[in-house]
DNA sequence: CAAAACTGTAATATTTATAATTACAGTATA
DNA sequence: TATACTGTAATTATAAATATTACAGTTTTG
């Protein structure tokens, strides 16, 4: 699984625990310690799937654009990492029955696959992440 | 996903194709189109799991311990794959209840997804596969 | 208005992960 | 005893992820 899906469950969990204020990708680059550029690209996808709004200028930085509990991990798995669970695959080999198929044979298996999957991640909310973190 | 998995599932669908003789690591690597060093790598943990067997020596190579029936994805990945699905988090930050606390909390829920996944792929044995593949 | 604190994004450099390659010891076959 | 293999370590090459630098554009605030 790609980072970029930690990065932004991160983030959204970030802007749920300080709802009042906006944060700024320093601030957040901080929390995750990594660097603020790498923030705001990732929240730049979030941004373009409506997930959060930024602001720009002094005193800006980024507010979700729903509350916590309507936004799942499937949301975001779907924006950041959509496709990461295929295995990768080598060429196709079109000497062999084998080598020519096998990528599209487990391509399918794991389309399937990453829907199973989604359903579980359908069940978690940011504000139930915030919950957990907050309650360890 | 790691690619130890999909040159897994090759090479045992390689060799449920051909069960009368063992099939060499340079057989292999050619439909798979890799280098033969690596198809040894990735077979020596399928032995080590006992999955195959292998016989050195000219005309040695590799044959399956098992009917390809009884072989599951789900069995494979366990070997290969396990714990691959966990997104790769930052390192864990004191100062704050989020960044403490989030590689815990995602962690918790991708083992759980891992079973959820795992229980999809332990759907398919490696001869459906050799199935999909040759009759494509 | 000008300085400060931000986002947005591109370009580059660094680090890490993957994969290929080389090398060679050991084993069975013929 | 030459040949065709596995097993594995060491090295090199390539690709991917990440950090860094740079700077233009946007608000806020003194």
């Amino acid at each position: 699984m790609n980072s970029h899906f930690s990065l932004a469950v991160h983030s959204l969990t970030l802007l749920a625990h300080q709802p009042e204020k906006a944060a700024s990708s320093s601030f957040i680059a901080e929390s995750a310690s990594v660097h603020p550029v790498r923030i705001r690209k990732v929240l730049s996808l979030l941004k373009q799937h409506d997930l959060i709004q930024s602001k720009e200028g002094a005193g800006g930085g980024f507010v979700l654009s729903h509350l916590p509990e309507s936004i799942t991990l499937w949301d975001v798995y779907q924006v950041t990492s959509k496709g990461t669970l295929q295995p990768r695959c080598p060429d196709e080999n079109p000497d062999c029955s084998v080598g020519a198929n096998m990528k599209h044979v487990l391509g399918s298996v794991f389309s399937e696959g990453e829907h199973v999957f989604g359903e579980h991640l359908d069940q978690f909310t940011i504000a139930d992440m915030l919950k957990k973190c907050i309650t360890n």
